[in-house]
RNA sequence: GGGGCCGUCGUUCAGCUUGGUUAGGACGCCAGAUUGUCAAUCUGGAGGUCGCGGGUUCAAAUCCCGUCGGCCCCGCCA
């Protein structure tokens, strides 16, 4: 028997017709003498009905049928009866008079219902992912997920990209986050890594000539989890030869523009905003700001010079600053509430947080009000108004960024001041090349090292490495960095430079870096490129609580899989082939 | 490595603050009834090592300690 329609497609136009359709049970309504069963697939539900006077013989057989079972029915299509049609479901005008039912496999009662509205714990969920996978919801995101896919692959054709694989089993490098590591049976104690990104291969295929390079690629980082971070995950690579900053800021924009609007049916800005990293900061306390809401940082240093509160003072003499968030009409929230926030703070490393509120005649509530003076404070911040509260953090820079990014976004989920069905993107610039690490007590790349400065920059890596600016950029949506690019060094001497800078001896460079360095030698062109997050990005799509969803077999917050129980121990068999000897305690 | 929330019939929750009843509801499951339902309905029933181990107590789902697991966050993620 061969099944002839899916259980999405069946309408009025097939009335009279006999066919044959194969899915799961997804429910079903006795009524005595009258048998009604949905059969569910990919593609949609289809009542199938059984009445006891027109076969008792096939009534009392699908009396036996269960939630979940595999079935085959032949039937005719029959248009319902008018009050009996099923405005939910595509095939809500039509049923299937059972003629012929045949059980291709039973099924289990099931840990957890078959349906959207029925939750169960994740952790079941990815025990028995087959099951989860079968719901609608999910459906919907694997499906979303290829179109995504789908549809770049076709835009980047049409832009001239080759797709290009690029190796699994590649080198190790101390660089970047921790390797996956793979051991070589030929080569005793040595291994492979798993790549973290293919940053090295695509860069030596511009080397080689491909000039547009693509690559829907899993990338792995042995790294601690959290809801938008998995150990594998799946990059939109690619990279250009010849190109300028803009011109891949332009080609990923359109790109994104096309795919959300063609699979999602969103419209995104355009152009995307720019921000270059120190605007960032100073309006959003971050270089991933969620923009679906105000609540922007104001800078006051210049005003805490001149009062006699001394932790301002204090802090801005240290060569700190002082920033605050305006919380529109905030006054009239609690002091308990403020407690709160204090604690909050505190919680994101501030040493305490001040606050004020605006009563009206523009007198000041607050226990500092005493060193604050009115009219400094009014011409200091013209958005401030009576009815609002001002909150302040006076520390170090990053101190402060950090608390006040951290506590914006925190105010913004509390108050419901983000409008969650907007869409956000926009550019981060101008990161800085290096940043001093202390602990290290050296400089480490800000994106990685092969970023190339500004070429107006590159004399100040001399002089004042941490001033030297990258053509990097990152695209930031709703406040999830999406993605991140950079045009790269193509200049063995500024490389060679870089890696000096980053402590790196000659040695080391040569050995881990040898043949990047070597290629750069051979007429490598300018070159750079770009890769986004697309778990990250089919997340956002589709309105999903983590990558979690989006990831067919997903690990859990331990880097296990519920389902095959990975990892696991292996036999002394297979580890004494390997050369391997555990050392566990 | 650290902080927080959670773990109770198949599932999802209540009960835990203040220790003491036969551990309860909803969904699911089983049986019966039911000829137009589509989260069908009605009646009845089964189903629990209260994550695991230890401690306190006359008595522990409840209090204490440890441990395992899930989630969120910090660190980490060039």
């Amino acid at each position: 028997m061969m099944r002839t329609h899916h259980c999405g497609a069946l309408t009025r136009e097939q009335a009279g017709q006999v066919v044959t359709l194969m899915g799961w049970v997804h429910g079903r309504r006795d009524h005595g003498g009258i048998l009604f069963v949905d059969l569910r697939d990919r593609y949609g539900i289809t009542q199938l009905v059984f009445d006891v006077e027109k076969d008792a013989a096939l009534h009392e057989q699908a009396n036996t049928l269960r939630n979940e079972f595999v079935i085959a029915a032949q039937g005719v299509v029959r248009i319902r009866p008018e009050e009996s049609v099923n405005p939910l479901l595509s095939t809500g005008e039509i049923e299937i008079e059972v003629t012929s039912l045949d059980i291709l496999n039973p099924a289990k009662t099931t840990p957890f219902l078959i349906e959207d509205h029925v939750q169960a714990t994740e952790a079941l969920r990815l025990k028995y992912r087959y099951l989860d996978l079968r719901r609608p919801k999910m459906q919907r995101l694997l499906r979303l997920r290829h179109e995504v896919v789908y549809h770049i692959r076709r835009l980047l054709h049409g832009q001239g990209f080759l797709e290009i694989e690029t190796p699994i089993l590649t080198k190790s490098t101390p660089e970047g986050a921790r390797d996956y590591l793979v051991p070589s049976r030929v080569n005793p104690g040595e291994f492979f890594a798993l790549p973290q990104s293919p940053q090295l291969f695509k860069q030596i295929l511009m080397v080689g000539g491909v000039d547009r390079y693509f690559q829907i690629a899993r990338c792995f980082r042995d790294e601690d989890l959290r809801l938008d971070r998995q150990p594998e995950f799946t990059q939109i690579d690619l990279e250009m030869s010849f190109v300028q900053p803009n011109d891949i800021m332009g080609l990923v924009e359109n790109i994104l523009r096309t795919v959300c609007r063609d699979v999602a049916g969103i419209e995104l800005a355009n152009p995307f905003p720019r921000f270059t990293y120190r605007q960032a900061l100073s309006r959003y306390g971050t270089d991933k700001p969620d923009r679906r809401f105000g609540l922007e940082l104001h800078d006051l240093t210049p005003m805490a010079r001149h009062v006699t509160f001394k932790v301002f003072r204090d802090a801005v003499e240290a060569g700190g600053i002082v920033m605050g968030l305006n919380v529109k009409g905030g006054a009239a929230i609690a002091r308990s509430q403020i407690d709160r926030l204090i604690e909050v703070a505190k919680g994101f490393g501030a040493k305490g947080l001040a606050w004020v509120k605006i009563a009206e005649g523009w007198t000041l509530e607050s226990a500092i009000a005493k060193y604050l003076d009115p009219d400094l404070l009014r011409r200091t911040w013209p958005e401030a108004e009576p009815g609002d509260l001002l909150l302040f953090v006076a520390d170090g820079p990053s101190v402060v960024y950090e608390v006040l990014g951290r506590l914006r976004l925190h105010l913004g989920e509390e108050l419901q001041l983000i409008k969650k069905d907007r869409w956000e993107p926009l550019w981060i610039t101008d990161f800085p090349l290096l940043e001093y690490d202390p602990t290290e007590q050296r400089y480490v790349a800000l994106h990685h090292p092969f970023t190339a400065p500004y070429p107006e920059d590159i004399p100040l890596l001399d002089t004042n490495p941490a001033g030297v600016r990258a053509q990097a950029y990152d695209l930031v949506i709703n406040g999830f960095e999406l993605g991140g690019g950079s045009i790269r060094i193509h200049q063995r001497e500024t490389q060679q430079k870089v890696f000096d800078l980053l402590g790196m001896t000659k040695e080391a460079a040569r050995e881990q870096f040898g043949f990047l360095l070597e290629a750069l030698e051979y007429g490598a062109p300018p070159h750079g490129g770009i890769a986004l997050g697309l778990d990250r990005l089919v997340m956002l799509l589709g309105g999903a609580e983590s990558i979690r969803d989006v990831i067919p077999f997903p690990k859990t917050q331990k880097a296990q899989c519920l389902m095959t129980e990975a990892p696991s121990p292996v036999s002394r068999e297979q580890l004494k082939e390997l050369h391997i000897r555990l050392d566990l305690d």
